[in-house]
DNA sequence: TTTCATGTAACTTTTATTGTTACATTATTA
DNA sequence: TAATAATGTAACAATAAAAGTTACATGAAA
């Protein structure tokens, strides 16, 4: 795993708990399908249970489970969970805001970037973990093209 | 200069530009008030050029200058000839979509991102580099409270 | 009590960005 | 034409952020 994000990753490890429900799925068993590491699959994972999202249980037969139907997991729980902004960040270093347009510049960039945020919040609770879930698996009644949650 | 990003360092080089118009401003002019160094800046300065936004003059006296007015230069266009996006990227590295659950993911987010692109982009269309450096200097009639661009 | 799993600290590796040096190129001016 | 002052750009170094790795403590079940 290069490039990927951790975001990326919990959904992925999300999706695979979500389509093995009966038994709890170790990290390194995880590890294996998102192609890293089982530490890094815990430290994912661990932040998704500080969230309520899943749950671990450790000792024999322990791993990782999913704490609620996917219908009821969105993307902006995944997303505030994880603790990453979808947008790059733009401010100086602190050093910088001596000079006025610095500070300008930084205020309304961050205006911008607060009033996006809150906007890609509200796309992304209108997505389920379900919905990408049932994409993964296409019914062959609507075959797999790109025929996402636009709309 | 540490965290800052090459937008916002165009931002602030246009605004002084802007606000400097009747002579070119060298690199290491810049490069000073910008905190950083002056091959930075002719980096910077010289995407903006390729967009058409300034323009760049060699030898003596030379330097950077604004090839348009203020008013019709937006946030969009700044945006755009940086190369950058606003969003994070969160695809993984291609060893790993031999996973259809990998791929679905990639393609769910893909889909959503370009989606939030086109929204902002929309919005940074709206915020000129005038609007800028209006808040760099205020008007003693508008205090420089953050009543920004929303709306 | 042995085994198997998570929890987590510490460290290394990798990648992207930024900073820096050096020098060629171009334009101006004395 | 020579000196000067600027950009253009390649090559490299430094830095920071992210991911990967190792090692081991902790907890639970057979």
């Amino acid at each position: 795993m290069k490039r990927s994000s951790r975001l990326s990753l919990a959904l992925h490890a999300l999706v695979h708990l979500h389509k093995q429900p009966d038994e709890a799925i170790t990290s390194s068993t995880l590890a294996q399908c998102l192609m890293t590491n089982p530490v890094v699959v815990r430290r994912v994972l661990g932040t998704l249970r500080e969230a309520g999202l899943v749950a671990s249980t450790r000792g024999h037969d322990g791993g990782w489970r999913l704490l609620r139907p996917a219908g009821e997991i969105n993307l902006r729980q995944v997303y505030a969970a994880m603790g990453e902004s979808l947008l790059i960040r733009t401010e100086s270093d602190p050093g910088d805001i001596a000079c006025g347009i610095v500070r300008t510049v930084n205020a309304v960039m961050g205006d911008f970037l607060a009033d996006a945020e809150a906007l890609l919040a509200a796309r992304l609770e209108r997505v389920s973990l379900d919905d990408i879930a049932r994409e993964a698996t296409p019914n062959p009644l609507h075959p797999h093209h790109g025929n996402h949650h636009h709309g």
